[in-house]
DNA sequence: CGGGATCCCCCCAGATACTG
DNA sequence: CAGTATCTGGGGGGATCCCG
């Protein structure tokens, strides 16, 4: 697994970077919120990411798709294609990290003002 | 999920991508990590990240500073100038969640593999 | 509708040298 | 020892066009 070497210091493993890699990116973690309640398709999401560009959205989809975070569900059966994105379980497992750091966000922004 | 609903991006605040924005950086995750248990001098920590340049370490570590979660102390009163960082009670607060990443991050690691 | 391919610009980080 | 200043290139991301 690439994620496992590009997460090594002095050969050692950290988990740590491989959760942060897991969750880098300009979209992704706003992408996950989007998906914790309900199933969305790509225009959808798109639509509710105001500034995000169709290039971004893909490459980041495509980058949690590759973690295993979401899945994509692709119906042929019409045309035009529909596409639809929901969490794994994977993805699922980490919404109470989300949440904590949401939590922790907000009690952070109410410290500093 | 409530404490998620002001995560979005239509020029309001989202206490999520603050968290991810105070940790984001190459080397923020693994020196607070460092500095988790014990406060270290500027020297030991650029021993302690190896491939980290002296330009990447002092920008994590004054951004990490000006967002309030390390704190720097300078000893004048010797030459060489000494200087010791060691987190905040903010920087602290963080450290459920550092952990949290870190045990998710395993579980991740251990699931694909 | 849901992308991929291509071009291109700008910024970030490395290298190197200098300083209090 | 603990940084800063300057130069430079490589890559990330925007804009645009194309395709099944």
């Amino acid at each position: 697994m690439d994620a496992l070497k590009t997460s090594t210091r002095h050969g050692e493993i950290c988990p740590l970077d491989t959760t942060l890699k897991v969750l880098d990116g300009k979209w992704k973690s706003i992408i996950l919120c989007r998906l914790m309640n309900q199933e969305l398709r790509y225009s959808e999401l798109l639509k509710s990411l105001s500034g995000c560009t169709r290039r971004m959205l893909s490459l980041q989809l495509s980058q949690l798709e590759h973690d295993q975070i979401i899945q994509k569900e692709i119906d042929t059966s019409f045309t035009p294609i529909k596409t639809s994105y929901h969490l794994t379980e994977l993805g699922k497992s980490l919404i109470p990290i989300i949440i904590g750091m949401d939590q922790w966000g907000e009690m952070y922004i109410e410290t500093l003002s």
